[in-house]
DNA sequence: ACGTTTCCCGGAAACGTTTCCAGGAATGTA
DNA sequence: TACATTCCTGGAAACGTTTCCGGGAAACGT
């Protein structure tokens, strides 16, 4: 075989033996002035670092966490739905910035919402040993999640509640949130107001429709089933079925609660294409770019996820340096109301 | 120390020795099993699977990787500008997805376009030993790209040109995509065109700015340099330069080139605020969510992320995978344009 | 001056795996 | 039947590091 030439001179060859013997040193003395372990003589250590850079030695992590005691790997793994979607993006970028501050990595995956996908995500994470895992669970990997936790791996829930043994969560007061904005619309005058829901297996969309229905029971309202649609997944989806509502009820709502971003946006094209942005009032949940530059500004009950994200890796950091709480922790982060014209506008 | 009684059983404790001895047969036998290598028996295949998995065993990927011939660790890295920007996380799960194809996890970073964190950021990843590199570079770095490069890891540099031995580029035309764009709006008759750029330290700000001026040169038309603001680097700073450029400037300009995502939105802002928009036209470079929402709707230059990121992967996992091509490869996708009402009003 | 403690240091074992190598059984050939 | 070849298998070495442990020197106390 010819000799490459230009090729990787020798990759990673230098090892802390190299270091040790250049030195002069042991090579257990070696390892502990790279870890900065105390009880060497200051001239040692100024060998080693001096040989060390001489050498262009390079410490590697994966070889130092096998034999380490804590067998730390310094490195987090987050499930999400979708690492595009702003949501996610934004929760990951706050994890990101909590998990640096400690100099621990992060490793990304997207479940898209599927249950096997998200196993084989928490599988491979687990397998590479990460220290700890934040999941934005799809429900359907509750045993896996326990098992891995019962090993020793800390876990956060995020976004949707999960009552596992010493698994913490991070959610939103969803149900209130909806129940507020909706009973704004309420007091506005509205008597029919349509909704239009996430898939019913998602918990934060259970309790969203939860809080519209207590929203109505409380001021002793009745809904109306023709004006709501569950188990709506995607913008096309809701401008269609709130197209549909507006164009065939005989009696049509005058207001519309979209329980997600992407509904949200949905309506606010079938409004729009209908003539009736500016007629029919709209509040979505979760706020989105440019919700203020449409015409009229989109109201939403707003949710922070940087506050989220970093409130998760809190609570995750806080388990993997040792915090063993026993129980459960739930964080509820509060949500917000955005006022922005479309969830002002009253019935006609 | 009192004995914790529902904690950690044993955490990862059975190991591939364990398996052995229940399996009655050699460590090596069981590491051949475990990675599918040919040549064993098939009934002590099976005996050891049985085994395995009676023992719930978890095979601990860093470890292998240890003493694996290649080295491979099964994961990549990603440095991106943010991992919440709209573009980034676009191309961020392109990447997944093409990792994915191959069991490869990806490790993420933002770097903020600071070269020191971007540089440490990198330092952190091959420390780790990724497999592989894919940076959005902040050109701060190159020599840092150059040793690490040198020392066998792949890199692919994406968005942003930069020449350096065996590391590949995917960029956009962006000089094409900016001098088509404006071009149009001089043939539609605008003769005072302003221009809105990034900072000019970013290889694709230069090099738009650069498309900006041919177009002009192109039909024999000057510039007038106060209607040029260069080193912007927020909407709000876009918004404020905009608002006096056209408030100022004697002879105001009829249409605005917005360099950047971030800018275009800023410049919409001024606009709508000034009652300008409908009046005077607006072309951005990169698309953005809910720009066809607007009033008038935003027409962009657009680039193609997932296609960016697809293309970013499959040159980085073509290197990982042993094709070593001596010499740089250089992609370039393509430009579009999205006309969507802001860049077809005509000058007064 | 002598025992005891403290402090540093280096050799060797260990972490969980893959790979090398040699040996034994099974198969093929003359 | 004898011998060469192929195939399977398991013991042991190796990967680069951290940790255990024992030993020598220095510091301390009397």
């Amino acid at each position: 075989m010819a000799e490459i030439p230009g090729d990787e001179p020798r990759r990673g060859k230098v090892t802390m033996r190299d270091v040790a013997q250049r030195a002069g040193v042991g090579l257990a003395t070696v390892s502990r002035v790279i870890n900065g372990k105390p009880g060497v003589a200051a001239d040692l250590i100024e060998r080693v670092n001096e040989a060390a850079h001489a050498l262009g030695y390079r410490h590697d992590v994966t070889a130092s966490s096998l034999r380490r005691a804590d067998r730390r790997t310094a490195t987090i793994a987050l499930v999400l739905e979708d690492v595009a979607n702003p949501f996610s993006s934004a929760l990951h970028r706050a994890v990101e910035d909590a998990a640096r501050a400690e100099n621990i990595l992060v490793l990304t995956g997207s479940s898209d919402e599927h249950p096997e996908r998200e196993h084989e995500l928490i599988d491979n994470f687990t397998l590479r040993r990460v220290d700890g895992l934040i999941v934005v669970p799809t429900g359907g990997t509750d045993g896996q999640l326990a098992t891995v936790r019962r090993q020793g791996t800390p876990i956060v829930c995020v976004d949707r509640l999960v009552e596992l043994d010493r698994v913490d969560t991070v959610t939103v007061d969803n149900r209130e949130g909806t129940r507020a904005a909706v009973r704004r619309l309420l007091d506005l005058g509205h008597r029919r107001i349509a909704y239009l829901g996430d898939m019913r297996s998602i918990w934060t969309a259970r309790e969203r429709y939860e809080g519209y229905l207590e929203a109505h029971s409380g001021v002793g309202r009745p809904v109306d089933e023709r004006l709501v649609r569950l188990d709506i997944r995607s913008a096309d989806a809701a401008e269609h079925a709130i197209g549909e509502i507006l164009t065939t009820v005989d009696d049509p709502p005058t207001a519309v609660f979209a329980a997600q971003n992407l509904l949200t946006i949905g309506t606010f094209r079938a409004l729009e294409r209908l003539g009736l942005h500016g007629r029919v009032a709209l509040i979505g949940f979760d706020d989105f770019p440019l919700a203020d530059m449409l015409r009229p500004g989109v109201s939403v009950v707003s949710q922070d996820p940087t506050e989220i994200g970093l409130m998760a890796a809190r609570l995750l950091l806080g388990r993997i340096n040792g915090g063993d709480h026993r129980h459960a922790r739930h964080a509820v982060v509060p949500t917000g109301y955005i006022a922005r014209g479309s969830g002002e506008i009253p019935p006609p």
